[in-house]
DNA sequence: GAAAAACAGGATAGATTAGTCTTGTTTCCA
DNA sequence: TGGAAACAAGACTAATCTATCCTGTTTTTC
């Protein structure tokens, strides 16, 4: 339901709040969240161009948050790369609907309601402070591993 | 975030419930649903494999539910297209977390797991039945209308 | 049994997504 | 100032999704 873009994403910000305020460099983010790196690469450039984080070149250079992870939530960063569009009108555009939904609709968008209000209501900082289970968001990993190779292998 | 499938899938369901148990021919449904027809034979396909529409060909024939509105519900049509896929593992196979999920992705499963039964929770009967606003949930139309040229255009 | 209605299925094409690779540019530091 | 580290950006490929078209097959009806 979430794309692969999404995912990607979102290891990449909780790996850089759990080491915020430091920066990460792109091969770091990819290695620990067994991302592949130059698809990473792209989508840090996306989540730099919507001021989720700050790229530094050079040597030392990095990526790192632009917020604090308390300000920052799942949805701010699901948004900036793959947003959550809520049904505001009749897809239909069914004349005798106007901006009403048809009770279909409603129930769609309703489910993507709940989605966004979750996201909303989970700041990266929380999703870290998290005490179920393991602690550590993302941990330890070998090498960068395509989602893709799930599916035909 | 619901798939274009997903979408006219749905569609065609509401519009075959709302004339259960009536068949209806694919280029009815289409006109009827404004999907694009021929995309829409092969949706049917799909949902005839899988159980939720049964066909049948020659004069008169047509397409029709297999259950009846009361026994068939959102969910079912949406996994019969494009599944809803639970997070059950952790995505990162890491050794150490076993099949417990991180805080993250715990958060993704829940927020799946609302839409799931949201879907789940609603037959295709209570959404025709639904008393507000517009109560049909598909009406009149004029003609086919791919999602496509919204985008571009 | 022939004609028409209707679905079945394959081929194809365009758009988007996912992923890789190469080259360029910025920045730090010795 | 030169080299290495690191991001920027574009080209390119593969897979999937959306969509269209064409031919075949089944079924009904006259």
């Amino acid at each position: 339901m979430f794309s692969d873009t999404v995912e990607y994403a979102l290891r990449a910000v909780i790996h850089l709040a759990h080491q915020a305020p430091a920066a990460r460099t792109t091969a770091q983010i990819a290695e620990a969240t067994q991302v592949p790196k130059d698809y990473l690469a792209k989508i840090l450039q996306g989540l730099a161009k919507k001021g989720i984080v700050q790229t530094q070149r050079g040597v030392g250079g990095g990526v790192s948050l632009v917020k604090t992870p308390e300000e920052l939530t799942i949805l701010d960063v699901v948004n900036a790369v793959d947003p959550i569009t809520r049904i505001a009108t009749c897809p239909l555009k069914l004349p005798t609907h106007g901006t009403n939904l048809c009770p279909l609709h409603k129930r769609m968008d309703a489910a993507m309601a709940t989605v966004e209000a979750a996201f909303r209501d989970s700041t990266l900082a929380e999703v870290l402070a998290d005490p179920s289970t393991a602690s550590v968001p993302l941990c330890d990993g070998t090498d960068p591993q395509p989602l893709k190779l799930r599916r035909k292998a």
